[in-house]
This record gives C-alpha cells, sequence and structure tokens, in this order.
DNA sequence: TTGACTCCCATAATATCCCATGATAATCCA
DNA sequence: TGGATTATCATGGGATATTATGGGAGTCAA
C-alpha cells in the first residue's frame, strides 16, 4: 500500500501519546523512514501529516523558488517553524507537541484522516462538522451542474 | 533526520549560557561537526545560523560573486567578520557573543526557529511579530508552493 | 585577584523503552 | 463451514533515558 487509505479514531492518553493507525505506518515505511512530519494546517483547524516524500517536496518547492533573500527567510519560516519530525516508538505512538494540540484543538481523542499523499489530525467532533459543510457545498454545486445521480461526497485538496 | 525543524524557546541563563536544542544538535553532527557557526541576519534583528554545508554554500556564492565584482569584497568582509564558530559544550550549550545578543535583541529568553537548510534565533516576542508577517506572505506565494499545506479545498461528488 | 570561560555534576520534567492486556481481525483445520 | 487458534492492533503503566537548566569548582589570561 502507497497511500494514505481511509480514517481513524484513536486515543490520547493521560502522557500525551497517541498511536498512528497501523496501515498509516506502513505507508510512512514505506517511504523509507519510520516516523512522520507534522504542521499546523494553513486552511483549517487540523494538523497536516506525511512522511519522507511530503517533506521533500516542500523542501524542493522552496529551493526551486527564487525569492529574495527577505521572502525566503519569511516563507521557510512559515513552512518549518511549526513543522515536527517525530518518530514513533515500537508501538507505533508518537506524542504531539503542545502547539499542534492547540491548533487542531485536541483533547482526548483524535481522528486520522487518509489523504492520498498525505493525512489530516482532526478533533473528531471538528471534523463531523467540517464534512457537513462540505457535503452542503457539495449539494450546491449540483444544483448548478445538474441533477444526477450523486449521492456520495468526497472532498480534497487541490492546489 | 537532515534539516533544522520546528522551534523552541530556551533560556539564557545567568552566565549567558544557551541551550541549542538536541534536534538541531543532532542535524549539525550529522553534518560532521559539533558547533554551530552564527551571524547577524542581513533583514532581521535574528541571528543566522547553522552548520558546515551553510557555511560551505556561503563561502562558494561569495567566491563565485568575487569573480565578477570587486566591491563585494565589502559584502565577504562584513559577511565574516561577524560569522562565529561556536562549539557548544557537553550539555549542548553555547554562550553568544555581546554582538550578537545585541543584534537580535537577546534579553534572557530566546526563540530558536527551524527553516531548512539554516535556522533563526529570535527574541520571542519580536519573533511573534514577524511571524505574523511571515504568514501573509507565505500566503502571496501559495499557488507556487506546489502540492500540500497552502491549498483550497476543492468539493466534488462521486458515486 | 578578578572576571570570563570551561568542565563537571545535580535535578526536575519530559520523552522514550519495554512489557502486559483486551479487543478485534485474520487464519487455520477438521 | 464454523469454531478454535493466532496475529495484529490500540492502549495502559512501570522503568529508564534524554533534555534543559542551575550551580560548584577548576583554568587561564590580564
Amino acid at each position: 500500500m502507497k497511500i494514505f487509505l481511509s480514517s481513524a479514531v484513536n486515543k490520547i492518553d493521560a502522557k500525551g501519546r497517541i498511536s498512528i493507525p497501523a496501515s498509516f505506518r506502513s505507508v510512512l515505511e514505506f517511504q523509507g523512514y519510520p516516523g512522520v512530519y507534522l504542521f499546523p494546517s494553513f486552511t483549517s483547524k487540523s494538523i497536516d501529516g506525511g512522511g519522507l516524500e511530503l517533506i521533500n517536496q516542500i523542501s524542493e518547492s522552496v529551493e526551486r523558488m527564487q525569492l529574495f533573500a527577505e521572502e525566503t527567510d519569511a516563507l521557510s519560516t512559515s513552512l518549518f517553524a511549526d513543522t515536527y519530525n517525530l518518530s514513533y516508538d515500537q508501538d507505533g505512538r508518537i506524542s504531539l507537541p503542545e502547539s499542534l494540540m492547540e491548533h487542531a484543538n485536541l483533547k482526548n481523542k483524535a481522528i486520522f484522516v487518509g489523504q492520498g499523499r498525505k493525512f489530516q489530525v482532526w478533533n473528531p467532533n471538528d471534523f463531523e462538522e467540517f464534512k457537513e459543510k462540505a457535503k452542503v457545498k457539495a449539494l450546491e454545486h449540483r444544483n448548478l451542474i445538474g441533477p444526477v445521480g450523486l449521492n456520495k461526497v468526497k472532498f480534497e485538496e487541490i492546489d
């Protein structure tokens, strides 16, 4: 398996640890490193996560951009200052940094949501809300597009 | 681990010492030398820092420039004159030179900010300000960045 | 001797390692 | 096929290691 699929709710224990779903771990290890890169999403109260491929893509795109020093500092600060590289223990658990917990409003449960090349971590309640809103928007789209027999909603991020 | 990630606030003690975050030290040691190169940032009230790789890159680009213009002497002089090579003690601490402390307005706390190939050291308060501005600038470049993090959400229906 | 710096040790907080358990899913075999 | 046996997984908790930080004692130079 090569991409992050499906979702799972896991518990944050008294020590602040949480298990990364086994299927996600196998994707991470496939990428060559038993650890994960996490950073606050720019567009929602959630955490973006991925493996080596993700961080390499980001690093490369920063280097590819020819910017003035000032802009480079600003950009790489935004991208790297809040990014954490966490290696999980032999039971597949990480302990989330305080700043990420706060950003995603995490208390004692979190849902891991597969999104292909990356995944997201949400407060389960917030994610339900987000999903509802996504559904409504999709239905609005349907009215514009036409009365086709579409029933489920898929949401993904694009560039 | 290969690049400088995440950020941490550390204390400057009564003797003027400060711990370099352990994760940064492991990057520095990965580059082959248990020490750090520090110099005042050209564009902000902060300190730029990195390991062997950073100083090599800078040396090379300065040399390349000097093939074309003699006036870059001024640049390289000021660059290298204010660059310090500090090796940290066995507890991972350095004591910052007065001129750097002054340039970055450091008192009794400093934040180490990962920026990929290098890192910066800031007064924590000043950094908060900078970070807000950095976010705005980064969003201006969002469409150039690539596949993750800065994206919009697209909704589509499937069956 | 004084001040600046280094080396070494102590400590508290945190993070990580290691083992145990219960639950669920997968496998096997008559 | 169905029931029992094995794996796998998430999670709890005790033991150990790491980290940031404070402070004592020694070194060196002016």
